[in-house]
DNA sequence: TCCGGTTATAAACGACTGTTTCAAACGTAG
DNA sequence: CTACGTTTGAAACAGTCGTTTATAACCGGA
């Protein structure tokens, strides 16, 4: 079936490019001549640029997702009424998160789309991420909120966005750093290296002291 | 003198609207409109729109840049021999951070722009900032390296880089993140409160224990 | 007052953008 | 084999983009 070939090339072409580029520098022009498809294939399968944007981020998401959910249920399966603890759940998301390329391409790529659905203003992609996944999300804050029922809600919150843009700010601007930390330690860094280190950090941040009361005025 | 008041005003709604949108989002006739300003302006007075971005970056990072030389300074000739603490290095850089929007317009707007920085893969704007202003940045790092003489130099180098990620990916994504929270904990939030919840965390990640070491293959 | 260099303006340039159109090719069910 | 819905193809559309040009306005010094 010669449709499918082309949705999956454009999708395949499309989804490096962004990484790379962001949207908006990327033209419909560059992707389709870059996949060797016709300039008008994408608005004839995906309807726009904004639809094949979603469609990139969904073939990334979906199987994520799906993923994550099952990995939380064998989760509360194993641990029943009992708390999972916090380096429990970080575990989880982030082997969930890591097998993901096994069935999609580069984690990498899927790390620069999410930090450009966070940096691009994009309001539709925001939107559409938060309606389509918070879902999800909202089930692993609540299992990290009975993880840490020390930290006052909001607290929680915060460092739960703090760690997301460790993870995300760091692995979706990994090509850059990589550059420098090869040339300055000689070392060359895969992503599960990264994982690795940002483990304890992640841990750490999570559970530090609560911050000072703000100064009385 | 109305060519100093045509290229302020220029800068002035040119990193309001780069901050809310990005770079490529932003055309030259939405600034040059919005300015009440002509359109041949900005190719006069900055030659490129790529030079106008980088004028608008110089303004905040320059400023920036001056004050924390200056803190720098005193805390050497505080500590003399001694090894100046990570807190106060940190605590150092935080209110130079802050310092600046004193003489600036927003401390978000700072905060945006040095986001995109790094997201956005620009190539000239990532070579022009580390050309321009990597020199701070490495005293910065040479000091912080004798305030943690156990940590292995790699290591070091990727959390300080994590916890850049921290606070860029936090502040320069606050508007959205503050919704959520002000939604569901109906607290507004502050740049500075999210600094003070900052801290701890940060100083938290940089002293975590060191990570595992990488699996044997 | 007239000059000369700096700044402002309007208009146009060519290149590129996402999208649409419509005819040609395709693959399959009858 | 024919007819029909799906998919491709080349071309054009209507805009927008950054940049350039040529002309006009300005303004302090001679």
């Amino acid at each position: 079936m010669a449709q499918t070939d082309t949705v999956t090339r454009i999708l395949d072409t499309a989804e490096v490019l962004f990484a790379e580029r962001g949207f908006a520098e990327t033209s419909l022009r560059t992707i389709t001549s870059k996949a060797r498809v016709n300039l008008a294939a994408v608005n004839y399968h995906f309807g726009s640029k904004k639809s094949l944007i979603q469609a990139v981020f969904s073939r990334y998401l979906d199987p994520f997702t799906t993923r994550f959910h099952r990995a939380l249920d064998e989760l509360q399966a194993r641990y029943g009424d009992e708390v999972i603890p916090l380096e429990v759940l970080l575990e989880t998301m982030a082997r969930s998160v890591l097998e993901v390329p096994a069935e999609r391409n580069s984690l990498k790529v899927f790390m620069r789309l999410l930090g450009l659905a966070y940096s691009q203003a994009q309001g539709h992609l925001r939107r559409y991420i938060q309606e389509e996944y918070g879902s999800v999300f909202a089930r692993f804050t609540e299992l990290v909120r009975q993880a840490t029922p020390e930290l006052p809600d909001a607290e929680r919150f915060w460092r739960l966005h703090f760690m997301l843009g460790t993870v995300i700010f760091t692995l979706s601007g990994l090509d850059a750093l990589r550059d420098i930390a090869e040339k300055d330690y000689g070392e060359h860094v895969t992503v599960r290296d990264l994982i690795r280190r940002l483990r304890p950090v992640v841990v750490s941040a999570m559970q530090a002291p609560l911050p000072a009361p703000p100064p009385r005025e």
